[in-house]
DNA sequence: TTGTATGCGTTATCAT
DNA sequence: ATGATAACGCATACAA
């Protein structure tokens, strides 16, 4: 072997031959000392790890995957929306994940179904299990994958797939959030939609109609505003329902964005929330609690969506505790001010409570 | 073989042998008419697509990438920091890496070297190239990767490394909005670091005391308040503005998520923004526009950081266009509200001009 | 146009 | 305690 040049080390990587080889021992006897398997002599581990050291070798995981038939890897598929939302959602899995060994493969942005299909294929062999958050059908996840990968299914449409599923009560948490609503008098509530094909956009449409059937209120058609989940959809919202006749007394947006947009809009307008109009969220991103005034909404555990969408996936892999396929998860309402329940804090009075505006969580189901 | 159960097609994996025994041909041929190299007679083609489909053969992204030497996937390691800003990144990562065609293996949250030396020692034969953000020494990054491997380093602290790297222009940021400060009047400028180990909290914090020097305003100690980048610790600062005599008659926080906090904590002792106190931000996340008064703040392209990030590890592994090593991206002021540049909106009456709440950007350097 | 044989880097099986 | 060798699933140089 030709002596390396300084700059060549960066090209030239040693495989466990080499390493053997520097060492003088066999390639089974390195994989003991690497892994700890099998009995090995001091003084010959002694060696191997100081060519290890000198070549600066470092295992190569995809030629193991090969042979050992697992990755240690969990492919991660999500729908093109952005913000809070998947950061969290990756960040509750990535934990999960990697307190138990596996790395996470991301890939977002999948419009259509053909899309994912491709890109579902193309983890064969590359991951150990599956978190699909895509809109797909359940059966296009079987065709495109190879069978044995571990599949959770998250928010997912049909309740009668095989999979694991893992949903938000969206609409559990609707309702509460109407019931509220109603509870404070409020009879002409407006709701600000999500995506007509998004399955939470859905569902919390649902739990609001489920609540305002269950105390006889009508749904009015006029109230029910179209919206996207962006902030720029809840503007305009905002300025329709400054616009209506009757005006609603609030505004439930089913998603925090919208429903902070939609305070724009309304101050647009020239109205003030609570006291023209009662506002209402969706999500409990960070930042709800910041705008002024302090966003009722309906907290959901994104982060732990995640971690417990990774350790169903983990645990289906190490093949334990077969828990039941579909998991829902519930979610909170968090009651701040912009709903008008609590008293509006006097800008320069201090509040009455010290801690009047922290928000006041009450559990669900 | 024995006859498959319905049961037993998900856990049995057809391999290309199957493939090329059921069309009764060799492995080179399926290999052939499945990625399109070498003649393939039209007929046989055909033979080889139905046993495909029929045994629902999907290639093993492993073995091949073993062969082929690339796993057409690149590494993200982050640090630990949540919220809006990794979702960008990754989102701007992601499009530019599958427009490529590349997939992304994410592994966020890692505090110490060691911890991230393992994951990347990890990442060897599993990724094409690297993406770190984590806050890891450049040496210790060819050291636990077995060389080869483009790596990209995004706002790494030292500038002398031979690794590519992408920095946000973090200072030129903070010295402009110091200016812009200055500019309204302002000589006492309270500062809200972030971690003190933070490369970026670092940068800003020497832009805002060149901006000063450059205009022969003394820097006050007592003026650097402690921060961590948190909601928590702006509102902390907030309470301590409040309370600081002389008191400052602006507070610049070098993320907006501490400008928020902040803003909490001013109110929470009836202060004033911007008439009592001016405040600024740093990183214009999409919520930053919907607090009130407006937040000004310092735009960072996240998402292209990503996009960029990608792109340069993509171009180096196609050997392609040696752009220089190390970039800078610019950030952009974005004047709204919270600073007093522009008249508050009286409220219930409208604004003098129709957009006169609407950011008014600058571009910088 | 198609088939055979070799190797990618590793672990696992069986000897020794 | 250690070594030789066969897989793992695929791509490819070479032969036919």
């Amino acid at each position: 072997m030709p002596p390396r040049h300084p700059g060549d080390s960066a090209t030239t990587i040693a495989s466990i031959h080499d390493v053997a080889r520097t060492a003088s021992v066999s390639l089974a006897t390195v994989s003991r000392v690497l892994n700890g398997t099998g009995p090995v002599r001091d003084e010959t581990r002694k060696k191997v790890l100081e060519a290890v050291e000198r070549l600066g070798y470092v295992p190569h995981g995809g030629a193991r995957s090969l042979i050992t038939r697992q990755t240690r890897t969990i492919g991660v598929i999500l729908p093109d929306i952005y913000g809070e939302f998947f950061s969290e959602l990756i960040r509750g899995a990535d934990l999960a994940a990697r307190d138990a060994g596996y790395h996470l493969l991301v890939s977002g942005a999948h419009s259509n179904e053909q899309d994912t299909r491709e890109v579902l294929r193309a983890l064969h062999g590359r991951v150990d299990a599956l978190i699909v958050m895509a809109p797909v059908a359940s059966d296009t996840v079987d065709r495109a994958l190879p069978g044995g990968v571990p599949v959770v299914l998250l928010n997912h449409a049909s309740r009668d797939t095989r999979h694991r599923t893992i949903r938000i009560d969206n609409r559990g948490g609707a309702r509460a959030m109407t019931e509220h609503l109603l509870d404070l008098g409020h009879r002409r509530i407006a709701l600000v939609l999500g995506p007509p094909d998004n399955e939470d956009a859905i569902e919390r449409r649902r739990g609001y109609e489920e609540a305002l059937s269950a105390r006889r209120v009508a749904v009015d058609p006029a109230l029910l505003l179209p919206g996207d989940f962006t902030d720029g959809a809840g503007e305009r919202a905002g300025l329709l329902v400054a616009d209506l006749d009757p005006r609603p007394t609030a505004v439930f947006a089913t998603n925090d964005a919208m429903a902070i947009g939609c305070l724009a809009g309304l101050r647009g307008r020239g109205l003030r929330v609570p006291e023209d109009v009662a506002l209402a969220g969706f999500d409990d991103i960070p930042f709800s609690r910041y705008v002024s005034p302090p966003l009722t909404t309906v907290q959901v555990a994104i982060s732990e969506l995640g971690s417990r969408a990774a350790a169903r996936v983990v645990q289906a892999l190490a093949g334990t505790a077969p828990t039941r396929r579909h998991e829902l998860l519930p979610t909170t309402l968090v009651v701040r001010e912009s709903c008008g329940a609590h008293r509006p804090i006097q800008p320069r009075v201090p509040p009455r409570a010290p801690r009047a505006t922290a928000g006041r969580k009450r559990r669900r189901q």
